[in-house]
DNA sequence: GGATTTTAGTTGATACTACAAGTAACTATG
DNA sequence: CATAGTTACTTGTAGTATCAACTAAAATCC
């Protein structure tokens, strides 16, 4: 419990003393910077960010004013959104990365050994999963 | 990064569809019922509860208009605040924690081997204190 | 081919959290 | 013994998250 409520406050106040980002702000819009044409629809990203769709489209409105993203009506099916990384946004993620890549390597990775890191990512994919089989099926 | 979106996500709102408590409201009152006298000065919650002062100053606000706590001034320093669990709020802790018990089964123990399990608490055990020397030391 | 359901996303109210500033009591120091 | 500093906690505010309700487009079903 400790570690679910300290490590999500400080990865995000490391990040927002150098930057200005949340850490979930970050992975949106890190997961942008890598698709294709730097856009996804609102549903695969929050899927990746494994976030509610609502939660993406508030956090997406605050990105879209501070010019990082842009939506854009889908061509193929007009009920879907697409984000789309701007330039600046880009820019912003490219000026971020450092500061997120030394806060996770300083909190967690050099914390454990090989083998530990390895093991966190089986046993938190283990969770994750049972998680997501609970909240499908109700 | 999905474990620390969908855990504290998840024991929240199975504990809330069933009692109307947040796992941290849980957790306040939980650590209370098992201290002598059910009392503890707010300091010594916070730290149990790893959570900041201002925080569990809020939180306890709510849960004493709520009726299961109630705060009074130590007797031996005046600046201190204790935290003392109502009878409701006992009664409340004692209703709630078979719940609270089986969600945390469902969600991790039974997801995880033994040593899984195992493994987790070192892990997290781990970053845990690198968290606590990084924020001590700034 | 029109009615119903499902999917995709948005929005507004409410509630929680974090940060910063403030108060009051205690301690140490010259 | 006054005063400077620390400790313990509270409170106001502003930002985030969550929930429920809503709109609109697409798919499905007689």
């Amino acid at each position: 419990m400790a570690l679910l409520n300290l490590l999500p406050a400080a990865c995000d106040s490391e990040l927002r003393r150098t930057t200005d980002l949340t850490h979930f702000d970050y992975r949106v819009l890190a997961n942008l910077s890598e698709a294709p044409e730097r856009t996804l629809q609102m549903s695969a990203l929050a899927e990746r960010t494994t976030a509610s769709l609502s939660r993406l489209s508030h956090v997406v409105t605050r990105l879209e004013r501070q010019g990082w993203i842009t939506r854009e009506v889908s061509a193929h099916d007009a009920r879907a959104t697409n984000a789309v990384l701007t330039q600046s946004g880009w820019e912003k993620v490219v000026a971020t990365a450092p500061f997120h890549v030394q806060s996770v390597r300083n909190l967690v990775l050099d914390a454990l050994t090989p083998s530990q890191f390895h093991q966190l990512g089986v046993i938190a994919g283990k969770i994750v999963r049972r998680i997501e089989e609970r909240t499908a099926t109700p």
